[in-house]
Formats: C-alpha cells, sequence, structure tokens
DNA sequence: GGGGTCTGTTGAAATGTTTCAAGACGTGTA
DNA sequence: TACACGTCTTGAAACATTTCAACAGACCCC
C-alpha cells in the first residue's frame, strides 16, 4: 500500500555496538569476527555473523578508514569519457583494482581543468589510496602538490619529463613512425597528419615520429602537411576532412595519418559522404584502435595501443608505490603496432 | 636529488586541532569557518583561513561524514562501460550531481552480477546519498533490499513492474514501432529484428513494438524474422550479420532493426565487408544513436534516446528522493525519435 | 599446587570532524 | 550601576570503528 516505505521510524542502521549486544560479546570480538576471523573461536564467530545477519549489519566505511587511517579506493581521473579508449584504459585498472580488493572511483575531467582540479580536491579528502589520472595539462602542478604529501600517483597515457611520477603509455614517435611508413610502403607520396592542439604531447610526438620516417626515407617535408585540429574528436574530423577536401587535387595529399581514431573516423565519415572512395582517392590510418576502428564500414587501418594493458601496468605502479617502501619511480612504455586494415588496403588490390 | 621525496617523516596530514593552535582559535571556531562561515567575524575568518593555508590542511572526509551522519556522493552502477550509450548517460548524471555540488561514484559493473553486487555492498559501506543503477538483471533483489534500507535507488533505462523504485527510460515500445514503421514506409516487406537475449526488457519490448506496427499494417508475422543474439555487441552483430547472410535470397530480410547501435554497427561491417551494399541491399536501423551511428562510413538511422536527458532525469528524481519527505515514486518516460541517414536512405533515391 | 604457555576475549583509548548548549565580551538602555 | 541583548567563541560530547595491552581460563609439566 505505502509505496514510498522507509526503515522503520525508530531504527537506525545498527552499529557493531548492536550487533555485540545482539551476540552477547564484546565490541573487540565483532571487530575481530569482522577483520581477524581466525582468532575468534568458532562457535562465538558463528553467534556474532548470525547476529550481523539477523540485524542487517553493514559495516560503516568512513569509521572504519577514519580510525584505520587508510582507505580501500584508488581513483581514476579520466580525460574524457566520451572516447572508448579511456574507458578500455579504467576497465584494464579496474581489473587489477578488482585483484586487489580496492574499489575503484571513476572521475573525469572532461579536459576541463578546473573540473579535474575539483575532483583532485574531492579525492584528497576521500584520502584515497592513490590517484591514476591522464591530466588535461602535461604540466598539473597539483599533481606535484598530490605527490609532496605523499599520495601515489601515477600518470596514465602520457609522460613527464621529470621522474617525480611513474608513468605509463606508449612509445608515441615509434608510433608515427609504423604509421607513416606504411603508407609510405602503400606509395603514397603526400600524406596529411591531422591532430592538434599542439599542447597535447601525443600529438607532438606522433607527429614528430611521421616527420622523422619521413624524411628518412628522403621525402621532401612539404609534402607531409599537418592539418590542425582544435580536439581529438569526431567532429573536428568531420571538419579536417572538409579542409582536405578543400585542397587542390594535385596537391591534395592521398592518405591522412590521424592523431587517434575519434579524428579518423570523422574524416572517414566526411570522406565517403562526399564521395571519395577509401583508400583508393584516400587512405587513412588512425591511433589507438578502439573497438569502433575495426567496426566502421571501411575498417580502418589503426596504431594499436595495448589499452587495457595500460591500465593494468598503470594500477600495478600504484600499487607498488603504496605498498613497497623501496618503490621507484618508473615510467613503462609499451610499443605500439600497425593494424593494417582496409582503410589503406594495398593500392595495386582491387576492392570487393 | 631524492626523485622519491614523500612528505616530511614526522609531519601527519594537519587536522582541525592543528589549524585551530596555529590560528590561536577553538576546534569549534575552525569547524565554524569551514561549515558556517558568516557566524564567524571577518578577521578570525581571515586568520583561520591563513592557516590553513599555511599547513595545507584538507577536510578529512570521513570524520566529517561519520560525525554528520551525510555523505557528499552519489553512486552510478554502469551496465557496461564499453557501451557508448551508458557514457552519454552517466555524463548526464554527473551534470546533475555537479549542479548539487555532490560527488559522483562511477562503478560498471561490466554485465556480471556478481560484480554488480560487490558494488553495491561497497556502495552500502560507503553510505552514499543514493543509488543510481542499469541493473543486469531487471528482478535484482539486492535493490529492494537497499531500498528497505532507505536508501534511494533510481533506475536507469529499464522499467520495473513496481512502483518500488524511481526509473527513467524511453518508451521502447514505441521506439520499435518507429523504427520499423519506418521500414515500412521505405518499402521493405521483410524484416529482421536482431537482439537478444530475451532476458533484457528493452530487447523484449522494441520487438513488441515492431510486431505490433507490422500487424497493424496487416504484414504477415512471419515476415518478420527474429535473429536472436547472446548479447547486444558489435561482435554479435556481425555474427548475425553471417546469418543473415545465409538466408536463401528471395526469403532473406532487405532491412534490419538491431535492438541497439553496437548491433547495428557489426551488422553493417560485416555486410559492408562481404560486398552488399547499404541501404540499397540491406537497409539498416539501430537503437540509442550513440555518436559513432553517426560517423559510421554508412551513416546509421537510428533511433534516438535522449542520453544525457535520460541520465539527468534521473539524477534529479534521486535527488528529490533523497532530500524531498513527501517524495513519491516515479517512472519518467521518454519519447525516442527516428533519426533518418543514409543507411535506410529512402530506396528510389540514388545516393552520391 | 605453582608456574608457564596458549587461546579467546575484553574494555578503553584513539581517530578527525560537527554540533550545541553555554560562556565571554561589548554595547545600548533604563 | 544593573540589566538585557547580540555577537562571537568555546569545550565537551558524539559519531562507528579499530587496536592493543591486559586479562581470564584451560591445559600441561614438573
Amino acid at each position: 500500500m505505502v509505496s514510498q516505505q522507509r526503515a522503520r521510524p525508530g531504527s537506525r542502521t545498527p552499529s557493531v555496538k548492536d550487533v555485540a549486544a545482539a551476540a552477547d560479546v564484546s565490541l573487540g570480538t565483532v571487530s575481530n569476527v569482522l577483520n581477524r576471523p581466525e582468532r575468534v573461536s568458532p562457535a562465538t564467530r558463528e553467534r556474532v555473523e548470525r547476529a550481523m545477519a539477523d540485524l542487517g549489519f553493514v559495516r560503516n566505511e568512513s569509521a572504519r578508514q577514519l580510525r584505520a587511517g587508510t582507505s580501500r579506493t584508488l581513483a581514476y581521473v579520466m580525460l574524457d569519457a566520451t572516447n572508448p579508449f579511456f574507458n578500455d584504459v579504467a576497465q584494464g585498472i579496474e581489473l587489477a583494482a578488482e585483484d586487489a580488493d580496492l574499489s575503484l572511483f571513476i572521475c573525469n575531467s572532461n579536459g576541463r581543468a578546473e573540473r579535474e582540479e575539483t575532483h583532485l580536491d574531492r579525492l584528497l579528502q576521500q584520502r584515497v589510496q592513490g590517484i591514476l589520472i591522464t591530466p588535461v595539462n602535461a604540466d598539473a602542478p597539483h599533481l606535484d602538490e598530490i605527490a609532496r604529501r605523499g599520495i601515489p600517483v601515477v600518470i596514465v597515457d602520457r609522460h613527464r619529463e621529470s621522474d617525480a611520477f611513474c608513468s605509463v603509455g606508449v612509445d608515441d614517435v615509434l608510433g608515427g613512425r609504423i604509421a607513416v611508413e606504411h603508407l609510405i610502403e602503400q606509395g603514397h607520396s603526400r600524406v596529411a597528419f591531422v591532430g592538434g592542439p599542439d599542447s597535447i604531447g601525443q600529438v607532438r610526438e606522433r607527429l614528430e615520429g611521421a616527420r622523422q620516417i619521413w624524411a628518412e626515407f628522403g621525402r621532401n617535408p612539404e609534402d607531409l602537411v599537418w592539418l590542425p585540429t582544435d580536439a581529438l574528436s569526431v567532429s573536428e574530423g568531420r571538419s579536417a576532412g572538409e579542409r582536405l577536401a578543400g585542397i587542390a587535387a594535385r596537391r591534395r595529399p592521398t592518405a591522412a595519418f590521424c592523431a587517434n581514431d575519434l579524428l579518423a573516423l570523422g574524416l572517414l565519415q566526411q570522406a565517403v559522404g562526399a564521395g571519395a572512395r577509401v583508400p583508393e582517392d584516400l587512405a587513412i590510418v588512425g591511433f589507438d584502435d578502439i573497438e569502433f576502428a575495426a567496426a566502421a564500414a571501411v575498417p580502418l587501418t589503426s596504431v594499436r595501443q595495448p589499452r587495457q594493458e595500460l591500465g593494468r601496468a598503470a594500477a600495478k605502479l600504484l600499487l607498488d608505490e603504496a605498498t613497497n617502501p623501496h618503490h621507484r619511480h618508473e615510467q613503462a612504455t609499451f610499443i605500439p603496432e600497425l593494424v593494417a586494415r582496409a582503410s589503406t588496403a594495398n593500392r595495386s588490390a582491387t576492392q570487393s
């Protein structure tokens, strides 16, 4: 009848004290059942456990944490929750956290520095055990401040010059190299690099790698044109596509290397929508190898990052820093690898 | 020099007590500065604030929560973090939480009931203010238990028979109707429904809607064929595509309505990869209208759910339940709408 | 029967904050 | 001068848990 029944009026949620009374033991014993069950005799333990079940006891984590001084949660501050890449990273972290019997608190800065700051503030207040973060700005000064407080911080998908933190990431320069090398092998002699803003470290490094290999093959630097974007998003990819289409045909690149897959998908969509054939008229390489890269109707060639593995490794470093007194900071660098698909199919091959 | 400098050995993180000592006021005054600044004189307030800054004081949320009895966080238990739809919902929740000055704790059950249970356990221990959840199973009994404890629970993207909870969702039957009506209008007389398992409420309802409109147009039920899948994922979409291709040409549906966009993208990929033209040989309609639907190289027609709005509305209901003593449970149902794109372009129209 | 050891159990202290009744102090009024 | 009133400030109690030194009792051995 009453559709919004709440807990009975007089009843608080029961505490250890209530359990102790119900099981007719002392407070300390209840706590022992919770934390060191082997120390209490089977008979008492069973009595206490029954009392807990009867009362519907749920341990109060705040009180536990206040007294014990240690929290049971890790946090990951994501850069962009709408980018599947970061969700895969998060999943890797989550798995590692699960193994260590910790909770993972996921926050999303959404690319906004001030939101990132709010999140970090709150995490500090919560006294989380450690923070994993893909920061908005590479030089986020808050992070140093946090590290100085003794809270482990691991930077994900980004590297710092300094060795003040652990970090995990992929060799972005190498990633840029293999992407463009692949395009060169496919016979392209005029290539676009799509990406930006260049405040983002990855963008700079991937471009750097592209330029390196381009030079090593003795190509003219002017034939590697950079189409800058304001963000690494699908819509920016589309707009880059329009700019690309605007270039006179004889000067237009026949291939594009995009700084991530979202850009590549946008570019692909724009190109196909405008009637271009992919890869015949325009070959496209993305970066990250998110699931949607393979699922695109013209499956996207991409530089794969070990997404989940990245998260897992980051979490491991964090846990080491949190528990191992001899911990030394470490920059874990993974090797990216090219996954060739239809969007760059060999130009001589016919497409079904 | 020392690359892993920690906080100075003897120093704990400072407490209100330390601040009080430094500012030469009582403990209570520091607390007032924190919670009712208007009650303390400007001079003292300034002194206390200076002391906080000097000491690098960070309020201990556990202690606050223990004493105040109320937490400042909401939680969302996601069903599948790799599905962009749920991330958009989460973003809507996050925005509403931000407005209410609450933190959002995001967990991911990943479709596993036991993981969901662990998360809920922990959330109970944390005494979160309320829980938003897209449950793995519609009848999750834990939820009743939690509600009975007086903790507000809102079900997201799913409806319950009972009115024991608030919930938000879209009219899935209507969604199925408009999707199939669109295909009928496009001249299709044999249509496939791709989706499963049918333990999922949305799948059942979307199919139900499809069948309703099919019947209302006087079509033969046998011409609406159901291709069941084991999950709502891209790879299941691909495999459904293979089964579809296996049907003899004269009996094969010319259009498919997929229970969500991931399935639709998988199906699209498989079809195009196998040489079929979309929409000429196979028209495809998805559901959710995730960003990647529009970005697919053959942009996907989809039934749009107001993704972010769904999250926002859910959070509002939760906050109402948490704060308004006269709260009544409410099932908010949004109206889905068809977004027509190239994957079902009018059959008579030529494709650019 | 005294001493030692081992196993379980206890009770009090401690954690960092908020709240609240009560106190201090100053100002204005009779 | 006494009193009332306002404005700030204070100190102690309370929140739910964990920890730890101390203790009770059982058992064994000489």
